[in-house]
DNA sequence: ACAAATTATGTCGCATGCGATATAATTTTT
DNA sequence: AAAAATTATATCGCATGCGACATAATTTGT
C-alpha cells in the first residue's frame, strides 16, 4: 500500500521544481542584470515598456501578473534612475501613464542579449523549450487565481 | 526578417512563465496554509523535516536548493512556534540538529491533504504533470547555478 | 603542532510579493 | 444631482531570497 504521507514528499509536489527553478533563474538573471544595474523585477517592467510604450500601471501589472502593490515602488524606483517617466493621463486623472525617457530606450539596446544568454545555460533543445513553455502557459491561462 | 528586439518580449523570454507560475501556485499555497498557521517556506522545511527528522541546517538548505541565511530565520520562526526542536550535533558543534516535536508530527496530519488540493487546481493530466515535473527536474540537475 | 583552509551557522541590508487597507478620481445607480 | 460602487494608485507590515560579510568549530596541509 502506497503510504500515507507520500504526497508530501517534496519529490512528489510539483510546486517545489517550480518554485526551485523560479529562484534559480532569477538568481542568475540577477547577475547578468547587475552589469546594467537592474533588479529583475524592474527588468521586467522596463520589457513590458520596450514592447509597449505609453501604459498605465495597471497594464504592466496585469502583464506582469503582479499586484500594484508590487509594481508601484518599482516604477518609483526606475523613475528615480531615469529610466521612465510617469504622466498623468489627461482625461482621467487617476492614470499615471509611464513613458520611456532616451536613456531607457538605450538601454534597451544593452539588454538585447540577455535572454540568449540565459537560454545558453537552460540545457533544453529548443523544441523542449516551446514544450516546456506551452504547459507553463497553460497553467498561467488556466488556473484560477 | 526577425526584429532584433524580439527576443527580449516577454513571450519569448523562458523565465517569465516560470516565474509567474512559481508567484502563482505560491500565492495559491500561502491561502491553503493559512489554516495551517505556515508559510509556503515554513511547509517546504517541515516537508523536509517529515520526510527525514534530525538532519542540520546545511542538509534542509541543500534539499530545498536555499542559503543558510534564508533558511536559517525560517528555522527560529518554527521553533518559536514549537514546531521543531534545535540541539547541538555531539561530536561536531557546527551543527544544529533538528528534531520535529510532537506539535510538529501532529501538523503532519493536518497537512496531509495540501497537495491534493492544489494539484486539483492545476488543470493537467497525470501524465502531462509528470512530463512537466521531468523538465523541471532536468533544469534544476543539469543547469550549474 | 599549528597556521591555513574549510565548514556550518548566523547577521545585515536591500528588493521583492502580497494581504489588508487607504485615498482620490471616475462611473454607475437611484 | 447625490449616493454608492468601481477603478487606479499608493501605504504599511510581514516573510522571504540572497549577496556580502562575520564567527565559531573542525579539518587539512606542512
Amino acid at each position: 500500500m502506497r503510504e500515507k504521507y507520500e504526497a508530501l514528499k517534496l519529490r512528489n509536489q510539483l510546486s517545489f521544481p517550480f518554485y526551485a527553478c523560479s529562484n534559480k533563474i532569477i538568481r542568475r538573471y540577477k547577475r547578468l542584470l547587475k552589469y546594467l544595474d537592474l533588479t529583475y523585477t524592474q527588468y521586467l517592467v522596463m520589457s513590458v515598456l520596450w514592447e509597449e510604450d505609453g501604459v498605465n500601471i495597471k497594464t504592466i501589472c496585469d502583464l506582469l501578473l503582479l499586484e500594484t502593490n508590487t509594481v508601484t515602488p518599482v516604477i518609483k524606483k526606475l523613475e528615480k534612475k531615469g529610466l521612465i517617466k510617469k504622466v498623468k493621463h489627461s482625461s482621467d486623472n487617476r492614470n499615471n501613464i509611464i513613458t520611456l525617457t532616451d536613456k531607457g530606450m538605450e538601454l534597451r539596446e544593452k539588454s538585447v542579449n540577455v535572454p540568449k544568454d540565459i537560454i545558453k545555460r537552460v540545457q533544453l533543445t529548443s523544441e523542449e523549450v516551446e514544450d516546456l513553455k506551452k504547459y507553463l502557459y497553460k497553467i498561467l491561462e488556466e488556473v484560477d487565481d
